[in-house]
RNA sequence: GGGCCGUUAGCUCAACUGGCAGAGCAGGGGACUCUUAAUCCCAAGGUUGAAGGUUCGAGUCCUUCACGGCCCA
């Protein structure tokens, strides 16, 4: 901190800093400015920008610094002064081409901002250490350029995404987050204790029940977008805190939904990242419409492991060597089956349609088959991205598919729906035929940023405490 | 929950079969008027994740623990 006599010190000192910088410019701005200038080249419009300061080249009476915001980056082309790297500064000055070409900001004073007080990491290398990028993101977001990009990516995706909707005819909720009875999904729920009321209660899992009330309600078309908790361990593909999408439709079916999401990710992959190309975990994969289409029953039976009797479909996946003690009911064998066989297979997007009715206890029927439901679930690069349907509607329809589930739930299955009477009582006042679709906005961002973790979308990822 | 891998200076990484813990960047001092991973010179920087053990001697071998990563459940 301490610079030579002959060095003039920041006006600044650093216990009285400024409390504010008006009038500044983003920096891909000025450089674009600066760019049309020919080298050597000056202008003599006086322009304000501030940033941090990522790297200094020193040469004596002549000092360069790059300075970097949101926008970009630009270098600064100024007396020396004493400064830092990591410092936040603001610069006044003008845009300027160097002698060697490169758009700078020919600085007639620099204003510290603010002093960094202990050393940036590494401003080449940034910090490759996963434990430090996840618990200081701060400094994941300083000195790595790809974590700010996919950063700001993912918060272009929400906005397409809202933007759709809205456009759309669709109405933005809030519902509950803190619930005396969960359910909408096969999860286990994180229970917290309600200290006014003397109980227990659930973080959300899902926001599916709530929202259909409102369609009940009369909004017609609703989504919320939002955290869902899920009591479950963390992989490449699972945070225990993540954000859902989940909108309900009046007067829709499960293949309107189908030509929807097809339509919401084709659009939301071109407006962030111009394309609907993407490479993710080693495939290369397209999102533009149309989708395949794959019943499940078809894919299961591609591979065998179609079968309605729980024993036998027990023999065939221990044939294969799966381990199925896990399994207690003839659900989990299915799913087991879908998770190991069939979804690392889809690459291309895909949609999965046609559920068998234990597995579904909110989605009607097919018109021939009662025992197949109108569901479908959408996968990307071996991935699901999101679960749909056609709601069930019909009060003591939706009661029979609860007493499933608790009989389900008896059979060993601890992620059975536990039912809602109070949502039963609520169809019973008449919900349009509606459909309804989930989409994980995480594995969303997974997709189109490339990232092959969700730890790489998620800011501040689920990690266990230091000691 | 199980298996494997990792944890060395603020950051990025070395250190052979057990034999003096090292470099680059950052930070400190100095030189340098067009550099851009600027360059050059000097000095400094360590409880090698934690605890225990084996050994004349441990970053290295053994045990336990913590955290992280990958795979499996």
């Amino acid at each position: 901190m301490s610079g030579s006599a002959a060095r003039p010190r920041l006006h600044s000192p650093p216990m009285a800093l400024p409390k504010r910088f008006p009038g500044r410019r983003e920096i891909a701005a000025v450089r674009a400015e600066a760019d049309r200038l020919a080298p050597g080249e000056e202008s003599d419009r006086a322009t304000r920008i501030a940033g941090r300061v990522m790297a200094r080249r020193d040469l004596g009476k002549l000092m360069f610094l790059d300075l970097v915001d949101r926008s970009g980056r630009i270098q600064l082309i100024l007396e020396p002064v004493d400064v830092d790297l990591g410092d936040v500064v603001g610069a006044d000055g003008v845009p300027a081409k160097s002698r060697r070409g490169e758009p700078s900001l020919r600085v007639r004073d620099l204003e510290l901002l603010a002093k960094i007080r202990r050393p940036l990491p590494d401003t080449f290398h940034g910090v490759q250490d996963t434990e430090t990028r996840y618990r200081q993101r701060h400094l994941d977001l300083l000195v790595n350029e790809e974590t700010r990009r996919d950063t700001l990516l993912r918060s272009r995706i929400v906005t397409s995404i809202r933007r759709y909707l809205d456009e759309e005819g669709f109405v933005e909720v809030e519902t509950p987050v803190l619930q005396p009875r969960y359910g909408g999904a096969f999860a286990r729920p994180f229970v917290t204790r309600y200290e006014a009321l003397d109980r227990d209660y659930y973080l959300r899992i899902a926001t599916e029940l709530y929202l259909k009330r409102l369609v009940v309600g009369g909004l017609e078309k609703v989504y919320e977008l939002g955290k869902d908790f899920r009591n479950e361990g963390v992989s490449y593909k699972h945070n225990p805190e993540f954000t859902m999408l989940e909108w309900y439709e009046a007067y829709a079916d499960y293949t309107d939904t189908m030509a929807r999401i097809e339509e919401l990710l084709e659009r939301v992959a071109t407006e962030t990242t111009g394309t609907t190309r993407t490479t993710f975990r080693g495939h290369r994969v397209d999102l533009a419409r149309p989708w395949r289409r794959l019943r499940l029953v078809d894919a299961l039976e591609e591979h065998g492991l179609w079968d309605r009797d729980e024993a036998e479909l027990r023999r065939r996946l221990e044939e294969r060597g799966v381990e199925t003690t896990a399994d207690s009911t003839w659900s989990q064998l299915v799913d087991h089956a879908l998770t190991a066989y069939v979804e690392p297979r889809l690459i291309e997007p895909t949609i999965l349609h046609d559920y068998p009715i234990e597995l579904s206890p909110f989605a009607r029927s097919t018109d021939d088959d009662p025992t197949i439901v109108e569901r479908f679930e959408y996968f990307v690069g071996g991935m699901e991205l999101g679960n749909a349907f056609t709601e069930i509607n019909d009060p003591d329809e939706q009661a029979e598919r609860f007493a499933m589930q608790t009989e389900e739930g008896a059979g060993g299955n601890v992620e059975a729906e536990p039912g809602d009477p109070d949502y039963v009582e609520a169809l019973a006042y008449g919900m349009p035929p509606t459909g309804g679709l989930g989409l994980g906005i995480d594995r969303l961002a997974m997709v189109l940023t490339g990232r092959e973790t969700i730890r790489d979308v998620i800011l501040f990822p689920t990690l266990r405490p230091r000691a």
